[in-house]
Order: C-alpha cells, then sequence, then structure tokens
DNA sequence: TCATTGGTGTAATGTTATAACAGAACCGGC
DNA sequence: GCCGGTTCTGTTATAACATTACACCAATGA
C-alpha cells in the first residue's frame, strides 16, 4: 500500500505556483535562472544566450510550451529561430535537468529542483493550461515494486495526471452558480 | 512474431503475454476481435472493414504501433490510405476502449479489457519495443488522494512505465556473459 | 422516397521533430 | 599570440505525426 507522509520544503516560490494566482512569478523565473546559472557554472556547462533566453520563455508561465511557440518567441526576440536551434536548447536543459517534457502534450516545462534528482510526475490542467509538478514520495518505489512482479526493471516515468486545477474549479463553480 | 505452437505450459492470453515469447499469440488476437464484434454488437456500433482491419494490425504484435506504420500496412492490403482513414479508425477504437494511445512513443496499442473501464498503466520495453499493461489497483486512489490535497480533480491518467522487460534483461545478461 | 446520419475518399495543410553538413566561437596547450 | 580540437550555431531539407475541409456514398427510418 501507498502512503504519503510527504512534507515538501518551500523556497520562494510556494508549493504549488501553477495553481495560486497570488504567488510572485518574478521570484519563479530569477530563482529558476540563478539556480541554471549556478548548475552550469559547477558543471563546466555554458549557458549561451540562445539557452538562457529559451529557459527565459519557458518561465514566463506554468504553462508548458511548445518548441514551435519558443522558437516565434526567439523570433520576435532577433535570435536565429529555426527548429534545430530550439531543440538543441531544450535537449540540453532536459539534460542538465532544468526542464522537463510533457510527453502528453509535445510540450516543455521549467523544473524548479534540478539538482534533486527526481521524477517529474505533473499535475495539468485541462482547461487553462498550467502544469505543476508534485512530489510523491512513495510514488516511484511502488511503481517500481509493482513492476518487479513482472519481471520488469523501470528506467524512467511518464506520470501526467490531467484535470482541473483549484483555481479553474472554482471558476466553473462560479459560472455555474450564475446560470 | 512471438508465439509458437506448444500448448503444454501455456493459457490463452496469460497474465504478461507482451513478456511471455511462449504465449499463444493467437489467442490474443483472435480474442480481442471477438470482445470487438460482441462490444459493438451491444452498442450498435459498426466494426466496418477498416476498422477491423487497423485492430488486427495493431493486435499483430505487443508492440505500440504508429499510425503511420498501420497506414502503410492498410495500403499494402490495398484499403484506402491517407491519413484520415487511419486517424478515424483508432478515434473510433479508442472512444470504444479497444485501444489505448502511448503518449509517449506516439503510438497505440490494442486493451484486451475494453468493457472494464480502467487506467491504462504501462510497462514500456525500450529494447523490444514491447508493452504491457498493467493492474495497479491503488495507483489511482493514491494519486487522486495526492492529487486533491493540492486542491486538483483528476479526470486522467498518463502513466507510461519505460525500461527492460524479463526477455531482454535475460538476453542483456546473456551478451554480458559471452563477452 | 427522401431526409438524416454516419462512414469513407481525397487534397491540402498544420504541427512536432530530426538529419546532415558547413561555419563560427571558445578554450587549453604551447 | 596561434594552433587544433571541441562545442556551439546557422541553414536547408525532410521526416514523422495529426487535422481540416469538403465531397460523396450507404444505411436507416419517418
Amino acid at each position: 500500500m501507498i502512503e504519503n507522509n510527504d512534507t515538501s520544503a518551500q523556497d520562494s516560490c510556494d508549493e504549488n505556483p501553477a495553481f495560486n494566482n497570488r504567488h510572485n512569478h518574478q521570484d519563479c523565473i530569477s530563482s529558476a535562472l540563478d539556480k541554471a546559472q549556478a548548475l552550469c557554472r559547477t558543471r563546466n556547462s555554458r549557458l549561451t544566450p540562445v539557452r538562457k533566453r529559451v529557459l527565459e520563455l519557458i518561465w514566463q508561465s506554468h504553462k508548458p510550451l511548445g518548441a514551435y511557440q519558443i522558437l516565434s518567441q526567439l523570433a520576435a526576440d532577433g535570435f536565429n529561430s529555426a527548429p534545430p536551434t530550439v531543440y538543441r536548447a531544450l535537449d540540453f536543459l532536459l539534460e542538465h535537468g532544468l526542464l522537463h517534457r510533457i510527453a502528453s502534450l509535445n510540450a516543455f516545462i521549467g523544473c524548479n529542483n534540478p539538482n534533486h534528482n527526481h521524477h517529474g510526475y505533473f499535475l495539468i490542467c485541462r482547461s487553462c493550461g498550467s502544469a505543476q509538478e508534485i512530489e510523491a514520495g512513495n510514488l516511484s518505489t511502488y511503481l517500481r515494486k509493482n513492476a518487479s512482479a513482472a519481471g520488469f526493471v523501470i528506467e524512467s516515468e511518464t506520470v501526467e495526471l490531467s484535470g482541473l486545477c483549484p483555481l479553474c474549479l472554482e471558476q466553473q463553480g462560479h459560472s455555474q452558480s450564475d446560470k
């Protein structure tokens, strides 16, 4: 059985910023960029202008962004903007754990915890498009145990949960009572 | 193709057929088609030739199949083979629970339990490409509980676990000891 | 019988992602 | 400084996945 005795820590961005329209999003952005800078320094990797800009663009919101959306933003910024430019930057950021790819959306979202080598489990709102990475401490253990019963060894996990976020649920409630 | 004719030690479609190269795969195919026929009859839906053929093609193996792979097979069979033909058939089969889409592969796999309204959780072997749907009784409850802590209501779940299946693990062991 | 519905045919296009190769920028050793 | 390897970027083309829009046909049923 799975239990949840999870007490996730809180940093400048609160626990579920994507579903909190009162959080200071500038903090999310600057925190993400700071972490990226620091991480690249320690790894002797280069956070070049394109890469940095892609990371910024992705952190503009908590909605996963498609590669071609990023591309058109880059173009507007005067960057080169052929597909490989973006995909290379995305690959780099993915490799360093600064991003996650959301397979069910073909889109990318920032990760605010690139050091901690964790699994990306996501709540994705089908209404507003926001996505929130969640901690689910025992989930991986449970999945691995379950898989091993079939003799299977898990290497990577795609867990993407779609539905309605608290903000959209509230709005829905209002619009219903308005009727 | 994963099948053999030794009927001594096998049930028609055992628990994890995708990872068992001794199961009688003909049984998987005919069982899936029978269930589809029956289900369409009770729902007054039409399992037209294209739809039936697509379902057959998908059940040729336990490896998820891309839409364009299906397309080229249909073409070889003399069917019309423009993308909409396949995607319409796939949509129909998905709606009736006869298939699942694997988002992380952009591919489709048969579901051998279309009546039982269950979640599709998958083990996907990165080496041989086979995928096996698994039951994980508590998982959905756990995920929903976990999500509700963030005020989120889950509507659909994408759980795709990639790794190595028992058959490929065994092979890997051999090839290592061969060195 | 004729109107409605559901299914298919066809052409075009939209969206996401990669291949292949050339050239520029960076960096460590001399 | 400058050479040579490596990493990063520019560019063109194309692969892979999916949808739109509209025309037509076939089964159903008042």
